[in-house]
RNA sequence: GGCCCCAUCGUCUAGCGGUCUAGGACACCGGCCUUUCACGCCGGUAACACGGGUUCGAGUCCCGUUGGGGUCACCA
C-alpha cells in the first residue's frame, strides 16, 4: 500500500509559514517513500470568496515547489478535493453513525447547554451534557420539534475507558473517553462540521497517514472514533509541534505581529523587506505583507529552496552537523520518527543565513535572471529588457558578490541604473566626504582629471592609477576613495571602487563627478 | 480551571546508560583582512530547569515539582 499524507488547510487568504512546513513534512513523507501527496480544501464553513482566499495558498505551495498530486486545479480519482462539495458524503455517513448508534438527534438550545456548561464549571468538574434533549425514538423527534427546537447530530461518545492513540512523534497518548464531548456533526440546516469532514475525507482519499499539526491532538479521540464506527481503517497519526514565536514557546500566529515586531531580529527581517516593496511601489501594510505569511519572501526575492531548508530544520534534523539538504537530500533522509516533541521558535537570523548562503551559491546566470524582474519592477530597467541588461546586471553582481543575499537587494544599486543627473546623494555620505574635508573636491577635481586620461578604464587599471594618483599627492587611499564613491554613486556604503568605475565606464563617472561637484558646493539640502 | 503535550547554550539542534570536563549551526563578543559595506579567517563566552529515585554509573530510565505550551464551539 502506498503511502498517501494530505495538507488540508481552510481559505484564509494567505499561507502561514507554519503551514508550509506542516505541508512540507507530510509532502516529504509521502514523496519521500514513492507515495502521494494529497491537497484538500477545507472550506466546510462555506464562505463566499473561496478562490479569492485560495490563490494565495496554492500559489505559495507552487512557489515552494510542494506539488500535489490531487487536489484543486489538477482533481484527482477521489474528488471534489473541497469540502464544501461533497455535503452528500458526509451526510451519508451521518445516517451511518446514527442507524450504529454511535451518534443521536439533539434538540438542547445554547442557552440550555450554556447553563449546563456554566453549572459544571461551578461546580468545578468538567463538563459532561446531560443528553437530556436527546431524541432516541422517532416519536421524541415529533415531540421536539413541535416545540419549536432543531435538531442537531451529536456524536455518541463512550464515557469509560480510554483512548490510547500511538503518534509517530509523540509515542503513545491517553485520554479519558469521559473528557470528550458529545460533539455535534451536523447542524439542523444539515450542513456538517469539520470533525466528521475530515474523517470521511480522510478516508475517501485513502490517507494513510495524517500528518498535522499539534493543536489537533486532543481532537484525535473522537476523530478515531468516527473511523471506527464508521468502520474505517484507521490512519496512522503523526502531531507536529508548532512553530513558535520568535523567542518564546508561543504559537505563531498572523494576529500578533505588534508582539514580534518588539523582537529586533524580527523587526530588521520586516524592514528589510518593507524597504523593497516600497521601492516596488508596493503597498506594505502589515497586515497583508509580513514575515509570517509565506508571500512575503517572494515577493521581496528570497529563494524557496532556503525558506524550505530552514523549515525543514525547524523540528527536524538528521544528525549532529548536516544543514544544507537539496531536494534530493531531503527526500531521501526525512523521517517523521526525527521529528522533535518540542515546539521550535522562528528564528529570523537563520533563515537569513540560509538565504545568503543559497543566493552565494546560485550560479551567477541565475542570480541575473532573479534580480532583473526587481529593476523592472521597480521601473530601473524596461520590460522588456534593452539587450545589454543581462551583461551589465551580470558585471554589477559579480562585483556586489555575496551582498546580494535576496534579488531584491539588487535595488541597494539603483545608482547603476538612474540617469547621471538623476542620482540621488545621501546628504550625510556628502557632508562627510565632500563637503566637511577641505582639500576634498580640490581634490576630486584632480582625481577627475586623472579619469579622465586613463586608459585602458579597467578596474586594475584604476585601482593601480589610484594608488600612484595617493602616493604622487601625498595622501592615504582613505582620502580620495571616499569621496569619489559619494561622487559616483550618492552612497556612502558600496562593493568595490574601482570595479564601481568601470562598470559605470568613463563618461558616466565623469559626468557624476562634475555634478557631485556641484552639488557639494551648495549648502546642505536639510539646512537649506 | 479540566484534560493533554513539552523541557540540552539566546535560538535551531546532536545526544537513544559509560566514548559528555556535552558536539554542530545561527546569533553574540574579541582579533586579523580591508577604500566603505559585506564576505572570509582565527579565537572566545554560553546549556543538560529543580528534587527525588533506579543503577557500579544518568543529559540519557522512572516519579514528583516548577516552568512553558496546546486544547476545551452548532470554527477549521
Amino acid at each position: 500500500m502506498t503511502v498517501r499524507t494530505r495538507f488540508a488547510p481552510s481559505p484564509t487568504g494567505y499561507l502561514h509559514i507554519g503551514g508550509v512546513r506542516t505541508a512540507l513534512f507530510a509532502w516529504l513523507f509521502a514523496k519521500g517513500q514513492g507515495g502521494q501527496f494529497i491537497l484538500r480544501i477545507d472550506d466546510t464553513d462555506a464562505q463566499r470568496n473561496v478562490d479569492e482566499a485560495l490563490a494565495p495558498i496554492l500559489h505559495g505551495l507552487k512557489w515552494v515547489g510542494l506539488d500535489w498530486d490531487e487536489g484543486p486545479e489538477i482533481g484527482g480519482p477521489y474528488g471534489p478535493y473541497f469540502q464544501s462539495q461533497r455535503l452528500e458524503k458526509y451526510q451519508a455517513a451521518v445516517q451511518k453513525l446514527l442507524a450504529a448508534g454511535a451518534a443521536y438527534r439533539d434538540f438542547a438550545t445554547t442557552e440550555e447547554l450554556q447553563a449546563e456548561r456554566e453549572e459544571s464549571q461551578k461546580a468545578g468538574k468538567p463538563f459532561v451534557y446531560s443528553r437530556k434533549w436527546r431524541a432516541e425514538t422517532d416519536a421524541d423527534v415529533k415531540r421536539l420539534e413541535a416545540e419549536g427546537r432543531a435538531g442537531v447530530v451529536r456524536l455518541l461518545m463512550p464515557r469509560e475507558g480510554q483512548f490510547v492513540l500511538n503518534d509517530i512523534i509523540r509515542g503513545e497518548v491517553r485520554i479519558d473517553w469521559a473528557s470528550e464531548q458529545d460533539h455535534v456533526i451536523q447542524r439542523a440546516d444539515g450542513t456538517c462540521l469539520y470533525h466528521l469532514a475530515t474523517v470521511v475525507d480522510d478516508h475517501d482519499m485513502q490517507i494513510t497517514h495524517v500528518v498535522r499539526a499539534e493543536e489537533h491532538l486532543s481532537n484525535t479521540a473522537r476523530q478515531v472514533f468516527m473511523f471506527e464506527r464508521l468502520g474505517y481503517e484507521v490512519p496512522v497519526f503523526a502531531h507536529l509541534p508548532y512553530v513558535a514565536e520568535p523567542g518564546s514557546k508561543t504559537k505563531l500566529s498572523k494576529r500578533k505581529l505588534d508582539k514580534y515586531l518588539k523582537n529586533r531580529d524580527f523587526a530588521q527581517l520586516m524592514e528589510h523587506g518593507q524597504s523593497i516593496a516600497r521601492r516596488l511601489g508596493m503597498a506594505v501594510s502589515a497586515e497583508t505583507f509580513n514575515p509570517v505569511i509565506v508571500d512575503f519572501y517572494e515577493q521581496v526575492g528570497y529563494l524557496p529552496h532556503a525558506l524550505l531548508n530552514y523549515l525543514l530544520l525547524l523540528g527536524w534534523s538528521l544528525d549532529d552537523k548536516t544543514e544544507d539538504f537539496s531536494r534530493e537530500d531531503m527526500l531521501k533522509h526525512f523521517s517523521l520518527e526525527r521529528v522533535n516533541k518540542a515546539p521550535a521558535s522562528f528564528d529570523c537570523e537563520k533563515l537569513v543565513a540560509f538565504e545568503t548562503r543559497a543566493m552565494q551559491r546560485l550560479p551567477i546566470k541565475q542570480r541575473v535572471a532573479k534580480a532583473v524582474p526587481f529593476l523592472q519592477r521597480a521601473k530601473l530597467v524596461s520590460e522588456p529588457p534593452p539587450c545589454d541588461t543581462a551583461p551589465y546586471v551580470t558585471r554589477i553582481l559579480e562585483a556586489a558578490g555575496d551582498r546580494l543575499k535576496v534579488a531584491g537587494d539588487i535595488l541597494d544599486f539603483d545608482d547603476f541604473f538612474v540617469a547621471d543627473d538623476a542620482l540621488q546623494y545621501d546628504e550625510a555620505a556628502l557632508d562627510k566626504r565632500l563637503r566637511k574635508p577641505v582639500e576634498a573636491l580640490p581634490l576630486l577635481k584632480k582625481y577627475r582629471e586623472m579619469l579622465a586620461a586613463i586608459e585602458p578604464f579597467a578596474a586594475d587599471r584604476l585601482e593601480a592609477a589610484t594608488h600612484e594618483f595617493v602616493e604622487a599627492n601625498g595622501l592615504k587611499i582613505g582620502d580620495i576613495v571616499h569621496a569619489v564613491r559619494v561622487a559616483i554613486t550618492g552612497k556612502a556604503v558600496g562593493f568595490g571602487l574601482f570595479e564601481t568605475l568601470a562598470i559605470l565606464g568613463r563618461e558616466r563617472c565623469l559626468a557624476r563627478i562634475d555634478r557631485a561637484l556641484n552639488v557639494a558646493m551648495q549648502p546642505s539640502a536639510g539646512k537649506a
